[in-house]
DNA sequence: AAAAGGTTTAACCATTTGGTTAAATATGAT
DNA sequence: ATCATATTTAACCAAATGGTTAAACCTTTT
């Protein structure tokens, strides 16, 4: 079976490779071309310059980022079941994108403008809004403990996200263990973390 | 009264500034030499290569980081006195160094070697080791729950640093709160943190 | 088969950037 | 004052890098 693929969609992988690697500022467009197996002039031949092929990584990006937990989010669930689907499809996420969350936070911190934009074009509304409000309802109806709840999705998230993030600080610095030892770890997290919270909130 | 302040000095500080702000692969030498109000040349004076005064601002980075943290490790105190401490100090920290972790977990995902060298010259030891053994200890004497001690480690450190490492991620995209909120928010994660962490933990 | 249009390439170009050099200017010792 | 040494600067340089151009090469249409 002929599995096509479009000169188009060989840059766009090996952009996304060489960005996130790398970053916008260490990322070379000959590399990318390398990476494609293709001229430099092609890039510019399919994408203007360095900027909108970037603005067409992030935008792929993004587009995955962001549906996966809105679902879960908005979908009517006890909110116990609810923290662990957040919980379990934002893990889903990280382990298949692991290097995905630097790359956000850093060039989030240095080019704001472009990523904002790539995520409002995508359409993320500040989901945050409907959980605080459930927690809060939670609180009310006595499910769980009094708890601010800005701080406990802070800290969820937190728990989910930094041994992404922060995978060179725990890996090499804190803990210095092994590249298979560490992916144990990120599988067991899932149930760690939600043990976590549960015990934390639970009355 | 004279405050002295050598071309070195003056030179050191504007390339922690620059580099932290940029890192590696965006800063620039005569951005440097620029917040520093000198010559372009004069950087390579005093500081053979970008590399050499990379690695001098890197030292004195590392340098204040560890101690800190270290001396609370080795202090005798009980299980939750401790944690309580550890958080304090690393959340204190954190708040007078708020560009660090970024900074910090970006280079050495990048540009490993150099990093961690830094480390090591300035004799990080893995304090981990000590704090699981404790944690160990604190589950057999039925003093908390049962736990993975490095999920529990993995866990708080997460809560502390990634407010501040993915600061962008929730400022600009998650919560959309502005700055002042945001640095009120950091301000209250001691106290949040250790009440997360107390309940989830005590029996 | 020849014209036409899109696709790909090699060779260039201008700018940026890390780094050097040689001369100028302070600074301190004799 | 004068000599020597350390500090600072302006002018350069070579390599890297994003981007352009004009020609070559397909593929499809007529």
């Amino acid at each position: 079976m002929e599995v096509e693929i479009t000169t188009e969609e060989k840059i766009l992988i090996a952009a996304r490779k060489v960005f996130i690697e790398k970053g916008w500022d260490g990322a070379r467009m000959q590399e990318i071309a390398d990476n494609a197996g293709i001229n430099k002039a092609l890039l510019h031949y399919y994408f203007r310059n360095k900027e909108q092929l970037f603005k067409r990584v992030l935008a792929g990006i993004v587009g995955k980022l962001i549906p996966n937990l809105n679902t879960i989010i908005q979908s009517e669930q006890p909110i116990f079941e609810k923290i662990q689907a957040f919980i379990d499809a934002y893990l889903d996420f990280l382990l298949a994108n692991q290097e995905l969350p630097l790359f956000v936070a850093n060039e989030l911190s240095r080019n704001a403008n472009l990523i904002v934009g790539a995520f409002e074009e995508n359409g993320l509304k500040p989901m945050v809004g409907q959980m605080v409000m459930e927690i809060f309802q939670a609180i009310e109806n006595k499910q769980i403990r009094p708890i601010n709840p800005a701080h406990l999705l802070m800290s969820i998230v937190s728990m989910c996200v930094f041994p992404f993030m922060g995978r060179s600080i725990f890996q090499k610095v804190l803990m210095q263990v092994p590249e298979e030892m560490y992916q144990e770890l990120l599988k067991q997290r899932k149930k760690e973390i939600y043990e976590m919270v549960y015990h934390s909130i639970v009355l």
